[in-house]
DNA sequence: TGCAAACCCTGTAGCTACTATAAGGTCAAG
DNA sequence: CTTGACCTTATAGTAGCTACAGGGTTTGCA
């Protein structure tokens, strides 16, 4: 199949496939007498393990490793596919923690300023230059 | 001051001093003699602006929209700055409830190599196979 | 046969928010 | 007078794409 087609099937751009490509995550197909990539259906399994891996978020320095581990002998131990997903547990869960944290500050800015005022009488504004100035500020005080 | 104590004062690179001022959220400062930037006061205080808009995770287009309203008269009303605030706090929330999908999806994928295995028996690596296939995957349709 | 639409190709630049380097100028202390 | 710490600009790199520009190919239709 062509690319476009590859595209179609998994959801991903050509583009996309190309450059998955280009950084060494999908091996080079075969071309057309035009110079046209043909696709079997070994590169669609491969992509959709790509993009697999990618919706849960893996970087892809780490799914050309997972994507490694089936080039290696099989009675090799697996732990270091489990350190990667182990890893990037804890990459999303400090992610979550920080993003929460800035919800928090957020919604006490935000509080400030609950009805309709002028620019002069915004309590956000006013409380993003005192934070400026050096004073406490509501949004990262109040932890 | 230069901009080697300003960064001290404020924790903030000199590389990402001049990148503000590049970008137009600083104000070019006054020059010595031989090109040195020279700081005063104001800059300080619009530069911990913008870095405590940054803790709060906004963008810089965000803060470059702030940090004009300063210039606009003060009689008009706050509810563009409202806006950049809830779009921000809205984003954030969509990072965290999308981070904590990925959490569990992640949690059930590891679930499926608990104890050491090689990696032909490896559950991780099987599971990521097998929806590359487009089978059902462990951490994917357990939601 | 001619042409247009829908494909495909490569190469390059853009996005966010920095960070890092190279290659050089300035300034104060010893 | 030299050493080291500072400063300057310009450029390239980071992640993971996305969006061109400028071309070639293929297919279908009149």
């Amino acid at each position: 199949m062509q690319i476009g087609e590859l595209a179609k099937r998994t959801g991903c751009e050509s583009e996309t496939i190309r450059y998955y490509e280009r950084e060494g995550l999908l091996p080079a197909p075969a071309r057309s007498s035009s110079g046209y990539r043909r696709y079997e259906q070994p590169h669609l399994e491969q992509l959709a393990f790509i993009l697999h891996c990618r919706s849960l978020g893996m970087p892809l320095a780490d799914i050309r490793l997972l994507a490694g581990f089936h080039q290696q002998p099989a009675a090799e131990p697996c732990d270091r596919v489990n350190a990667l997903i182990d890893q990037q547990i804890s990459r999303v869960h400090s992610q979550i923690e920080a993003l929460q944290k800035l919800e928090i500050q957020l919604q006490q800015l935000r509080a400030r300023c609950d009805s309709p005022h002028t620019l002069a009488d915004c309590g956000i504004l006013k409380t993003l230059d005192d934070a400026a100035t050096g004073e406490a500020c509501a949004c990262h005080d109040a932890s």
